[in-house]
RNA sequence: GCGCUCAUAGCUCAAUUGGAUAGAGCGUUAGACUACGGAUCUAAAGGUUAGGGGUUCGACUCCCUUUGGGCGCACCA
């Protein structure tokens, strides 16, 4: 069924129409001043700048159009022309019911196909803080695109095609160089499994990438097996694939955990097989120069006012450069799936970046203009100082350590009669709820301070807050049901303490819509937050159970069973697991 | 050097994209309750929105400028 706000909105356009008045889009919005009004309209200002006609005035005559219908009660206009409106108790409770029985209001936007790539870990490399706000952030948006009836593809985009791949090979070759991988002239098939763990594997990255940045030997080297897998040499590329897979099985389970999932877990890899027609195609469109033995491509406009660098294709010793892997995935994305978007929820340090390939799909038509490339860059976690977050001794956290410092801190103050395997699982529900929660809770392009004491407290605007409220209501509707309390239809309400929560209920759907058009997460986060806190100011006032009216204690529970699936339905989208008990 | 970005209550963050009296959480102070799950609820104090100028009915928001952070500037990804 259609959205309560936006029938409003129709029905106050048509009484401005009504009036004389032209307007492409009414928009009612929450009341900026609670005592004059539920919600207001300020269209009244901008129509007497067209109209040149004092908006006092015209406010008026909307407002006395507005009291022929009974929807409405305290119609007033106030300052230079706001329109404070408040609406029935009978309209709101009509909707509600109409609600309880559709389920859910339509989305009255078109769909679209859209990609969305986001995650990015790299094969190889351990999972860090670092790799959490892209996962968490491009989840929930997936997953709001998805509810507003968006057709989402996510591609996780594993960088699995560059140097630490052959920084790591050539780790293991030193070591193991007896290994057939490394045997140029071995024949034979194979092994199908992978000679090393992933623990070793991970433990081998930041040994050969120190090496590389001291001996400029070492470094050459991994630049020749970088260059060799890229052209997928027999053993080199073998080995590659065995490090891949386990390296990915370890990437899926933390990914898990963090209830975090793809429909594609293509690499940089995959497009791999599309770069030399992707440079054939730019070279055909003359967009290919020679600078220092490499190929780069010019991106720059004549309306920048600074200097734009060029677009890196091929680097001077024969390797890709992740410019034209990106390129290429553009070009396969295209060719594959034909998007009307393609979204990348990346870190903003990689702004210019994506700056120079979105213009180099746009400029060569590898994207046509009606296509939209679109970057969603989100800030950075910090420590309590300011600066990137780390280990105590000044490490980098990995994200498996993160998960568990948060797990720990939730067992703190965890119900003791949960015990043994549950009290484990439920911890790890609530740590890593608690974690995605406070990680959405700013804007996503702002950085923020990781305060792991702040995250957990019982007591505040937290994921632990969240889902033990949300349980509370879920226990009280489960003691009416054992009652045998009829849940079915609201007949009253009560006062200010029940009103407030319906209108907080009718804010949704705008949240939802702003957090869809914004890419972020916030609005819904701090939404879910104000509706569970006018939620249980209700509940620590009022007895419902033992109330003795039976149509309102029965209005009670129906209000109580619509926050109950809001919060679950917003914590899904969310990308936050609801526990059984806390 | 050039560019991007940020500066809001003691701390951590918001502000419907230009709307009325800038809001929350924590912390502080003062309260409520043998509780349908107390891991709760109520209230108060706390602000020259970094400084200055401009645009207009109206500015945290847009423009200019000063100061101070963070980040980025082709052969790492």
């Amino acid at each position: 069924m259609k959205d309560f706000i936006k029938q409003q909105e129709e029905q106050l356009k048509s009484i401005i129409t009504e009036c004389g008045y032209e307007v492409n889009e009414v928009s009612l919005v929450v009341s900026s001043r609670k005592d004059l009004g539920q919600y207001q309209y300020n269209g009244a200002m901008s129509l007497a700048k067209a109209y040149h006609k004092n908006p006092n005035e015209i406010a008026n005559e909307i407002i006395n159009k507005m009291q022929e219908y009974k929807d409405y009660t305290n119609l007033n206009v106030a300052g230079p022309g706001f329109i404070n409106i408040s609406f029935t108790d009978e309209i709101i409770t009509n909707y509600f019911n109409a609600l309880q029985e559709n389920k859910k209001v339509d989305i009255d936007i078109p769909s679209k196909k859209i990609v969305i790539d986001y995650g990015g870990p790299n094969v190889a490399k351990t999972l860090h803080v670092g790799h959490l706000r892209s996962a968490n952030i491009g989840e929930a948006i997936k997953r709001l695109a998805k509810y507003m009836n968006y057709d989402v593809i996510s591609d996780v985009h594993l960088g699995d095609w560059g140097r630490p791949l052959g920084l790591v090979i050539l780790e293991l070759k030193n070591i193991h160089p007896e290994w057939v991988y490394f045997d140029e002239s071995f024949k034979g098939e194979y092994p199908d499994t992978c000679p090393i763990t992933n623990e070793y594997l991970e433990k081998l990255y930041p040994i050969a990438s120190n090496k590389a940045k001291e001996d400029e030997e070492y470094l050459n080297e991994a630049r020749i097996i970088t260059t060799k897998l890229q052209q997928k040499e027999k053993g080199y590329y073998d080995l590659w694939k065995q490090i891949v897979k386990i390296s990915t099985d370890e990437i899926k389970r933390l990914y898990d955990i963090l209830n975090i999932s793809f429909d594609l877990w293509e690499g940089e890899s995959d497009a791999d097989q599309y770069v030399p027609e992707v440079i054939e195609y730019l070279k055909s469109k003359g967009l290919v120069q020679e600078s220092n033995g490499a190929l780069i491509m010019d991106v720059s406009n004549l309306e920048d006012n600074s200097p734009m660098p060029p677009l890196l294709l091929v680097k001077s010793n024969g390797s890709v450069s992740y410019e034209t892997t990106d390129l290429a995935t553009i070009w396969e994305r295209m060719k594959k799936f034909n998007p009307e978007e393609i979204w990348y929820v990346v870190d903003n340090r990689q702004a210019l970046h994506f700056e120079q390939v979105f213009r180099a799909a746009y400029k060569s038509g590898i994207v046509p203009n009606n296509v939209k490339l679109e970057f969603f860059g989100f800030g950075t976690m910090n420590g309590k100082d300011g600066k990137p977050f780390k280990t105590r001794d000044g490490g980098v956290m990995t994200l498996n350590t993160l998960i568990n410092l948060v797990k720990e801190e939730t067992l703190k103050n965890l119900n003791e009669s949960i015990k043994g395997e549950e009290r484990e699982e439920i911890s790890t529900i609530i740590g890593t709820g608690t974690l995605k929660y406070a990680d959405l809770l700013p804007y996503r392009a702002t950085d923020y301070i990781f305060d792991i004491e702040k995250f957990s407290d019982l007591n505040g605007k937290t994921g632990v807050y969240l889902l033990y409220s949300t349980l509370r209501m879920k226990s009280l509707l489960e003691k009416a049901k054992a009652n045998n309390i009829k849940i079915d239809k609201i007949s009253i309400i009560n006062n200010d303490s029940d009103r407030s929560i319906y209108l907080k209920l009718l804010e949704e759907t705008s949240v939802l819509y702003k957090s869809l058009n914004n890419k972020s997460l916030n609005e819904i986060a701090e939404y879910l937050y104000q509706l569970t806190n006018t939620y249980n100011s209700f509940y620590s006032s009022t007895r419902v159970i033992t109330e003795e009216n039976t149509d309102l204690r029965e209005s009670w529970l129906v209000l109580t069973e619509i926050v109950y699936e809001t919060n679950k339905t917003l914590l899904e989208i969310l990308g936050i697991y609801l526990p059984n008990k806390i």
